[in-house]
DNA sequence: ATATCGATTATCT
DNA sequence: GATAATCGATATG
């Protein structure tokens, strides 16, 4: 996806987002998966947004040009994936929640600590940031800042012309702060998106 | 099926 | 010193 494709209101580009692939290359390597779950955080205006009290090292790439990864560690254990939105100098971001797997479940099956042999629920795998994080091996060390709208960063946004037929959105995971904004946007029907299966507003 | 809880650390007050 | 854009295990209906 190009530069420009980020570069619009976060709750554009989740509608737009669902349905593309997100692909690690390394070396001989390939991961791929479907998105099927984000939330979009507003930037300055949104209370439950890390970019809400301004730029901090920690939160600088939201703050940068469009397209790029914003990586934070949470909880004391895991990663999660973002991608930057808005004009270089605007906050705004959007949070990867689920994904369904396209290429390389064995190596997302080791990443993820599980035996490669034993038969394993997919959904187990990427659904859930911090999973789908530990699926693609996605670290703020190793990927924060990384251009997400270049296959030469080895991490990127692809669209395979897959059309998603309806969208639903719900309140975001998660939070305290501006707790009831339907920002969290899933492909209806899904069997891959996080948590338990409730009732949307389908749009 | 839902509820509760511990893990574990970067970040901010 | 408290909190957090989570997960997996355990308990209970």
């Amino acid at each position: 996806m190009s530069r420009e494709f980020y570069d619009r209101d976060p709750r554009r580009v989740s509608r737009d987002l669902l349905g593309k692939v997100l692909v690690r290359r390394a070396g001989s390597n390939l991961l791929a998966a479907r998105i099927v779950e984000v939330e979009a955080y507003l930037g300055e205006n949104d209370p439950a947004a890390h970019s809400f009290a301004g730029r901090t090292p920690r939160n600088a790439v939201l703050f940068g040009p469009p397209g790029h990864a914003y990586v934070y560690f949470i909880y004391g254990n895991h990663y999660c994936l973002n991608v930057s939105c808005l004009p270089d100098g605007v906050a705004g971001g959007i949070l990867f929640r689920a994904a369904e797997p396209l290429a390389g479940v064995d190596e997302m099956t080791r990443s993820r600590g599980l035996c490669v042999n034993s038969a394993h629920d997919p959904r187990k795998l990427t659904s859930g940031p911090g999973r789908l994080a530990e699926a693609f091996g996605i670290t703020r060390e190793r990927d924060n800042g990384k251009d997400l709208t270049s296959a030469r960063s080895g991490l990127f946004i692809a669209d395979d012309g897959f059309r998603v037929r309806r969208i639903v959105t719900t309140p975001r995971i998660g939070i305290t702060k501006a707790a009831q904004l339907l920002l969290r946007y899933m492909i209806a029907e899904n069997d891959f998106v996080s948590g338990p299966k409730k009732p949307g507003v389908v749009k």
